[in-house]
DNA sequence: GTGAAAGCGCTAACAC
DNA sequence: GTGTTAGCGCTTTCAC
């Protein structure tokens, strides 16, 4: 019955291998001990594993007592919910997909821990993305959120964006869906954002009061919503101030580093040359701080120089640069906060369209009377 | 048989309305046309799920012709895997979880980025993690990337991280696992790490020539191997050069602004001040680039000043700053690539160290000789 | 108040 | 070369 001899006994250990190293292999994958499952919890107490389950939820069919027996034991043999299985049942991970154009940049690192606190908070995972300010990849990269089947959706488009099919497909389809501070205003989704406009006028507000008369407005793409409602906020509290903005003075610079000097030194160049810069970036901003310190340019004494953002860096140049917060972490809290809501809600939820306040951050580089 | 009157009617209506309640609320959850499945081809060509399945994954078993015409039908009908089916059958999904201290700290920030555009070329997903520094944390989220059943995990430790049981843990559990820069030495798991030491050395090396003789390091917490290899690079290289160092000139802030402040007052109101500070982080050189200004001493021509992390922020101080470049996406790049390779292998790969060099950036902080 | 059983999509061992 | 079947962990309907 069980092998004699060597030969038989290596026959045997033969015929075993390839079971063996099938063993072997699967064991290779993951060597944890095996995670309790309701089964084992049930087979232990000798009921069943719809009563373990439906204990475990606290449902009202359940005697107390077993109830207590049951959650006793779910504790010490440290029993815990495979979220695979569920995530394969419900057909919907707890998982969070947000969207991006780039991760390095400080606004949306700032934005993503938010939303990272936020979700980890109450047992949702955040997976990341980004588009490098592809449209293409931002189609997608949303097609490969869809298959991890992530139960909610955060997007900040790229600035390529300018068509949204895929937004709406989204809204039809009725994944969760939350536009961050790039929103379009006809979709009917989920929106947080920085209130741009505000923004741009508290610059515009605050130039005029510092006494500069010819601004001229380095802008982003024209097509981005959020940098021109900047430019118009700013032009708007010109006005309001009795300071005309010639069209000339508006240059829409694509958040292109050559774009904007050669904007800025085309302007500078010119008859009338401005007595002040504003810039929808602050990443422009610093770019042209360091060209007019080429040019010996003073800061704020030939020229006043505000940026939008609050980037770090903003407050560590010579002259250290005027500009407008936009508390992106706050800004990440909230949509993570609004999206988890529409997620557990039941009923879909009223629509959210949140405006965070900026915040006027007054440096070196517009203040002229310094002494 | 149907209801005839008004009052019928409604009363057919009530009674099926749980029915509709319960409907609307499954149907609203992912409204989504029904993705096909393995099973809709097998039954539209009348053959079985399990050839569907071998063919979609070539099986030399299917006969070619087989294998065709379900591939058409799987491209026509838009068939994808559903990843939560496969996720749940392996026990483990396609997600890397990956732990920093904070993800708004630039060289983060940077290597989640490699991480993330690396993984999702190959199908991977980042899910992401911030300790803020915290051991507490760190050991928690560890804990959770389990139960998410990440397939891969990259971690940097926390500051306050100096013991690891948690690493061993995930290394006898066999869980595919890397450490990020911040690796103890005594570890069994994948390393990816900048080359402290040489960057400590090319910083002393360049002091020395620059002909600084009495150089202060300001260190990060002394429990950090990371910033004591730094520390360690510097001394030795300023010994070869013959320049000792003294042991009162080292001082260990802990990465906190207050102690890199007051240890940077004390030096400079020593009998004997330093000529130059090295400091283990851009974020302290700034710091003391900021009480330098104030105390009106000037740099480089009164003292030098070197930083370690080549920081955006680095480039734009006034004097930009001597630092160090640790290409933290390209770290990020290389240790997705890892990870992905271990995940993916048959069996266990080599265990790798991978060291990357680091570049010495000569900004104006430290070149006295300017003119 | 509790149990039995089906089923989510897919894989793989086994049968033929 | 292809089909059958069991099973992954859990929820939920239906039966008792």
């Amino acid at each position: 019955m069980f092998p004699g001899t060597v030969a038989e006994l290596r026959d045997y250990f033969l015929l075993l291998l390839p079971g063996i190293i099938t063993f072997i292999r699967h064991k290779k994958v993951f060597m944890q001990k095996h995670q309790t499952t309701i089964i084992d919890i049930a087979r232990e107490l000798g009921i069943s594993k719809s009563t373990v389950s439906r204990a475990l939820k606290d449902h009202p069919d359940i005697k107390t007592e077993t109830k207590e027996k049951i959650r006793n034991l779910a504790m010490e043999s440290g029993y815990r919910p495979n979220m695979l299985a569920l995530s394969f049942k419900q057909n919907r991970t707890n998982i969070i997909g947000i969207l991006v154009p780039d991760i390095e940049r400080p606004f949306y690192a700032s934005v993503i821990s938010g939303v990272q606190q936020r979700a980890n908070n109450q047992n949702f995972f955040v997976v990341i993305f980004q588009s490098k300010d592809s449209y293409v990849a931002e189609l997608n990269i949303i097609q490969t959120m869809l298959e991890l089947r992530v139960c909610g959706i955060l997007i900040c488009h790229s600035k390529e964006t300018v068509e949204f099919p895929h937004i709406s497909e989204l809204i039809k389809k009725g994944v969760p869906l939350l536009l961050l501070d790039r929103a379009n205003e006809e979709h009917e989704a989920h929106k947080v954002s920085t209130d741009h406009f505000v923004g741009g006028y508290m610059i515009g507000e605050h130039l005029a009061l510092q006494g500069y008369k010819n601004i001229a407005i380095i802008g982003g793409p024209p097509t981005l919503q959020m940098s021109n409602l900047r430019v118009d906020g700013c032009i708007k509290a010109l006005k309001n101030a009795g300071i005309p903005v010639k069209k000339n003075a508006i240059r829409y610079c694509y958040f292109q580093r050559e774009r904007v000097l050669s904007a800025a030194n085309e302007l500078l160049d010119s008859k009338n040359p401005p007595d002040a810069f504003f810039c929808v970036h602050d990443r422009a901003a610093i770019e042209i701080s360091k060209l007019l310190e080429f040019r010996n340019i003073k800061v704020p004494g030939d020229i006043g120089l505000a940026g939008f953002g609050n980037e770090p860096m903003s407050s560590f140049i010579h002259p250290s640069l005027t500009t407008i917060e936009q508390h992106p972490t706050r800004l990440g809290e909230l949509a993570a906060e609004i999206i988890i809501q529409e997620i557990t809600s039941e009923t879909p939820i009223k629509l959210q369209n949140q405006i965070i306040s900026p915040q006027l951050i007054v440096r070196e580089s517009t203040v002229k009377d310094n002494g």
